[in-house]
RNA sequence: GGCGCCAUCGUCUAGCCUGGUUAGGACGCAGGGUUUUCAACCCUGUAACACGGGUUCGAAUCCCGUUGGCGCUACCA
């Protein structure tokens, strides 16, 4: 039988990366075992559903690469078949129509929790009659509720092993609101045996739900796929990662600047681990090594500086072309030529954890930046040796012609003096009358990208600076 | 509260199934090298088997308990 795994966002937010997560195992899974993989957006809940966030799931799949095979399922476009199999279950007298009042429900609650016992509803309506809950039904609302058994379920987790409930616990689990508007459980067993998923690999904290759907399933004579409930990604406070600790969805982290293959690669390693001590895949290399066998049971924190570790891997990589591309949004301001963004990538390529870091690192390349007079000094050097210095600079640089003002010419020119006098003494100031930061790359690769008229312009400027003072 | 899951460096983890390792790697951090500064790169260091009982010649590894963490507990998904 062919391997069919899912992905089950419900379009109620932002794709997080928790669900990215999950959809890369599914994903990896079914690659590895040539079987499919689909996208299924479960919005069966109309109230929260929006179209909005359905577009950024399927966005940030793509954007992930992480493509599915045939056509996307909307839960919401299947309501007719879910009816069917609940008008099936109700006709077998497996499920029922509860009319409690959601006002009545909260009060057996509280006195279960008086009680200190498991909440749940066990329900005396589905001794009715069908022919009377019918006739109620035209004067009161209910829910349909499936007639759970007694009795202890276990199933085998890939990943956990025998997992035990009791669904004596559980109560009559609540399957749809009415015929043509079913909950989460039902809609999930029906839809995962019609498109024939025969594994379902999702997120640990979905493992409560796992005996529902398995009762769900045996009233139904649908036969039950492998189950494997992954750990959750955390928090740095070991919570479920969440809005409020910083960047969670897919996109935001599109924005920052990181890479697709680096986030493949990042969230892998959450969870999961090969046999030997390599980091670094693509996607394929996943396919291949992924072993669902070598999963981790325990939640994992999301460390973002490893994420940034791995993404300055793959930014390394890169050719300064390709680097400039994703650099320019982040620099429109200065609307920059496609010359300067590739010199500005060859410069930074190996400084980058994200593109977005960009704007801080490059942006004195565009305008110079207020500095103060102090930082032209090196260790503490005097006004008057700054001053001498950096005239003995402009002289050199003057006499270079502007077409061989690069990085070799610049070098050759100056490193002899700047030997002579002492490197710090020279080249600190220069540097900085180049960048206005305490930071930044060599003076000779500065000069290179800013060129001979601009160079002059700003070692002039700190000259004027000087003598103001 | 109830139920379930989990537990190796600060973090992600290897090792656990099939007891015998100087408990390994990566990120981070610290120091050094290179360097005018930063980054990158190279080298070195730092740091962990939650606790208590068993079983055994021997336990991170097997068993039990304790503690702790997390998840779920809807007419959400």
């Amino acid at each position: 039988m062919k391997i069919r795994t899912r992905i089950a966002p419900s379009p109620t937010g932002y794709m997080h990366v928790g669900t990215a997560r999950t959809a890369l195992f599914n994903y990896l899974f079914a690659k590895q075992n040539h079987g499919e993989f689909l996208l299924r957006i479960e919005d069966t809940d109309t109230e929260r559903s929006k179209k909005e966030f359905e577009t950024d799931i399927v966005n940030s799949l793509k954007w992930l690469g992480l493509n599915w095979d045939e056509e996307l399922i909307r839960q919401s476009e299947r309501v007719s078949i879910h009816k069917e199999y609940l008008a099936k279950l109700i006709e077998n007298k497996k499920a029922f129509y509860c009319f409690h009042t959601i006002e009545e429900l909260e009060e057996e609650q509280k006195n279960q929790a008086l009680e200190k016992i498991s909440f749940k509803h066990e329900c005396e309506h589905k001794d009715l009659s069908l022919d009377k809950a019918l006739e109620k039904l035209k004067k009161e609302n209910a829910i349909i509720r499936l007639k759970t058994p007694h009795k202890k379920i276990t199933f085998k987790d890939l990943i956990r092993g025998e997992v035990e409930f009791d669904t004596n616990l559980l109560g009559d689990i609540s399957l749809a609101k009415n015929l043509d508007t079913p909950l989460y459980n039902l809609a999930v067993v029906v839809d995962d045996h019609e498109t024939q998923i025969t594994h379902v690999i999702r997120g640990e904290d979905h493992l409560p739900n796992t005996p529902k759907q398995i009762l769900i399933q045996e009233a139904l004579e649908f036969k039950q796929p492998e189950y494997a409930h992954l750990p959750l990604i955390l928090s740095a406070d070991r919570s479920k990662l969440s809005k409020r600790h910083g960047a969670v969805s897919v996109n935001e982290f599109a924005r920052l600047g990181y890479l697709p293959k680096a986030m493949l690669n990042f969230m892998t390693l959450i969870g999961w681990h090969p046999k030997d001590d390599k980091e670094i895949f693509n996607l394929e290399e996943l396919v291949k090594e992924f072993d669902l066998e070598r999963v981790q049971k325990a939640g994992g924190i999301f460390n973002i500086e490893k994420l940034k570790s791995i993404n300055n891997q793959y930014i390394k990589e890169l050719v300064p072309a390709e680097i400039a591309k994703f650099i320019a949004p982040y620099l429109d301001m200065y609307n920059p030529t496609e010359a300067q963004l590739i010199k500005v990538a060859h410069l930074f390529k190996d400084r980058l954890n994200t593109f977005s870091e960009i704007k801080d690192l490059a942006s004195f390349v565009f305008a110079l930046p207020t500095y103060e007079i102090k930082l032209l000094s090196w260790k503490d050097a005097p006004k008057e040796k700054i001053k001498t210095n950096l005239q003995i600079v402009l002289s050199i640089l003057e006499n270079i012609s502007e077409d061989s003002f690069d990085i070799d010419t610049t070098t050759t020119e100056l490193m002899p003096k700047a030997n002579n006098i002492g490197r710090g003494d020279l080249l600190w100031p220069l540097r900085v009358a180049l960048s206005g930061m305490a930071k930044s790359p060599s003076p000779f690769e500065i000069l290179d990208v800013l060129g001979k008229k601009e160079s002059i312009n700003r070692i002039k400027k700190a000259l004027e600076k000087l003598n103001e003072s």
